[in-house]
This record gives structure tokens, C-alpha cells and sequence, in this order.
DNA sequence: GCCTAGCAAGCGTTTACTTCA
DNA sequence: TCTGAAGTAAACGCTTGCTAG
């Protein structure tokens, strides 16, 4: 394309201005009134995409003013100078057919528009590059329009979800409190229908059993257990408590344990409220700590009881 | 079949000119 | 009348695809 270029400078460019200049004729000629019919049909038949200049425009302006401008577009040799209205016009139906320019189509619309064929080229080249920029900035609006509605719509959801999670973390709270003040309910009940109820020479191992057989010991936390089986453990008094206990405290694995301090609201919080809900609530364990370890007799693994008063009659 | 030079065409960028507020 | 912005024709340099040798 360079040597074309360069072919179509200096004097040759000058020979083409000063022949276009001759070629040009006003648009109230007879021939640019011919030029101003409406197009119905392509007139090139090798192009399928060719419009006829001669069919090529609607209107037909003959005023004063379009002989104005068309005066404007008369010029000193070898000064650039605009296209005629009307050769726009024509230019723009058949860039509107086809945007891609063949070369007899070339030809032939030079031919018609009394242009230079590099000229139509060149106008096709530039109004391609003036397409591809008013596309891109009507992509660019696209995107951006885009962008502010999925901005938006992320940002509701941002909001919704703080609202849910506030909504969980009320519900859990209000969850936990009930589930404390039953458990403490029970508790005392236990403790006074075992006092009621103890045998005289209850036998220590029977209520470990009893022990052993809570179905919600999985869900203490490890510090938890650990705690617990060391309070438990220390005690030289009792070693068949710590065999018991130990049985007792192996399931709670770190499989098992729950982790209320999640903060992050997931899936896993979900079965954790639902292993809560199977389960015995964790707030349970820490008050049988409470009564073992509160109590001076928890050292002889008695769970803060007196040997005679240990039935738990509540377990089943 | 591979390589190379020449050519034409297209594209992006820049320049020069025109028009208009 | 001057001026700056916008529009546009054309130039320029580069790349790509095709073809002949």
C-alpha cells in the first residue's frame, strides 16, 4: 500500500484534484438531478452491494443553498477539498450495502461519482475507521450501562446478605438462651429427684455407665473433654473412673467438635445449628464441669455428688 | 515443497485542510 | 476578524495475503 500512497502524491495527486475539479458538476445540472432519484435497485451487477449513483439519493435539492455549498466545495488546486453532498450520500447507501470495498465495485463507483478509484477507497477506509470508533464508544456506553446495573445488583445482594446474617445471629443467640435455661431446668430437676431417689450403697461404676451411655458427648469441644478427662484423671483415688472416662471421652474427636466462634456464616454453620439441634447444646458440658470441678468431691469422680446420692435417674 | 520478492489491500496513526460556533 | 474544536480527505508506515519465479 506504501508505493500506492506514494504514487498519489505530488504532481499526480495535483493531475487528480485539478481533473476532479473539471469532472465536477453542480447538483442542479441535469446530470446531479438525475443523481438525486430514489434508489430501488443496484445498477452494478457485478455487486451485488453496488447502489447507482444515478439511483442513489431521495431528495433533490437545487436550492440556492446546496449550489452554495457545493460552491464551497470549490477550491485552489491542490488544496484538499470535502466530497459533494450528494457523492456523500452515495458513498454512505453503498458503504451501508457492503462496507468492504471489491475492486470492480471500486471501480465502477469512481466511474459514477467521477472520483479517482484511490479516492473511494480512501473515503471507505476512513468511514470503516469512523464506523469501528462510533461502534466502539456505543460498546464502551454498552458495557458501562452494564456494569452500573450488575454493580447495583451486587450491592443489594451485599446488603441483603448482612441483613440474613444479622437475622441468623439473633435467631442462634435466642436459640442458645432457650436451650441454656431448659438444660439448667433439667439440671436442677435431675439433682432433686436423685436425691430423692438415691439408693443407699449405690455403686459408683453404674453411674459411670449411665454415664457412658450420654448420647451427647460428642459434641463437647476438645479443651472441653481435655479438661475434663484431666480433672477426672488426676484423681489416683479413682482409676476405674478413668478407664470409664476415657471410653467416655473418646468419641468427642475433632471430627465432632463444634466450633461456635465461626464467624463466617456458611454451610457449616448450618450443620452446626443442626448438630445442635440433634445433639445436647454445648452449654450443657460446662455445667457438668461446673457441678464436677465446683465441687470438692469431683477429685473422687463423683460429678460433684455424694456417692449415695449418684442415681441420675434421668439417664435412661 | 520451501523460500523470496513484488504487489495490492487494509488498518492505525498522523497531517493538512475546512467548517463552524 | 480571530480562534479553537470538530470533521474529514489524504498521506504514511506497517502488516497480511496472494502469486510468480
Amino acid at each position: 500500500m506504501a508505493s500506492t500512497g506514494k504514487a498519489y502524491t505530488g504532481a499526480h495527486n495535483m493531475t487528480v484534484l485539478l481533473q476532479q475539479q473539471n469532472e465536477r458538476l453542480p447538483p442542479n445540472s441535469e446530470v446531479l438531478n438525475s443523481l438525486w432519484l430514489p434508489s430501488s435497485s443496484p445498477s452494478f451487477p457485478g455487486s451485488k452491494a453496488m447502489v447507482s449513483f444515478e439511483n442513489a439519493t431521495s431528495k433533490v435539492e437545487t436550492t440556492e443553498e446546496n449550489e452554495e455549498e457545493y460552491e464551497g466545495c470549490s477550491h485552489q488546486p491542490g488544496k484538499k477539498r470535502r466530497l459533494a453532498v450528494n457523492q456523500v450520500q452515495f458513498l454512505e447507501k453503498n458503504f451501508e450495502q457492503e462496507n468492504k470495498l471489491e475492486p470492480e465495485r471500486k471501480t465502477q463507483l469512481a466511474k459514477e461519482l467521477g472520483l479517482e478509484p484511490r479516492q473511494v477507497a480512501i473515503w471507505f477506509q476512513n468511514r470503516r475507521a469512523r464506523y469501528k470508533t462510533k461502534q466502539l464508544e456505543k460498546d464502551y456506553d454498552a458495557l458501562k450501562a452494564s456494569y452500573g446495573s450488575l454493580k447495583s445488583d451486587h450491592d443489594n445482594l451485599l446488603k441483603e446478605n448482612e441483613t440474613l446474617k444479622n437475622e441468623v445471629k439473633c435467631l442462634k443467640e435466642k436459640l442458645i438462651e432457650k436451650e441454656k435455661g431448659k438444660e439448667d431446668m433439667e439440671i436442677e430437676n435431675a439433682i432433686c429427684s436423685s436425691i430423692e431417689e438415691a439408693p443407699q450403697n449405690p455403686i459408683v461404676k453404674t453411674d459411670c455407665e449411665a454415664l457412658s451411655n450420654v448420647p451427647n458427648v460428642v459434641v463437647c469441644k476438645v479443651e472441653d473433654a481435655s479438661s475434663a478427662k484431666s480433672d477426672v484423671l488426676d484423681s489416683d483415688d479413682s482409676p476405674h473412673y478413668a478407664e470409664n472416662f476415657s471410653s467416655f471421652l473418646e468419641p468427642a474427636d475433632s471430627s465432632h467438635v463444634l466450633e461456635p466462634e465461626q464467624s463466617d456464616f456458611s454451610q457449616d454453620e448450618d450443620d452446626d445449628l443442626i448438630l445442635r439441634k440433634s445433639f445436647l447444646p454445648s452449654p450443657f458440658l460446662p455445667k457438668l464441669e461446673a457441678y464436677c470441678c465446683d465441687d470438692p468431691c469431683a477429685s473422687s469422680g463423683c460429678f460433684g455428688f455424694h456417692v449415695e446420692d449418684q442415681s441420675f435417674n434421668f439417664w435412661p
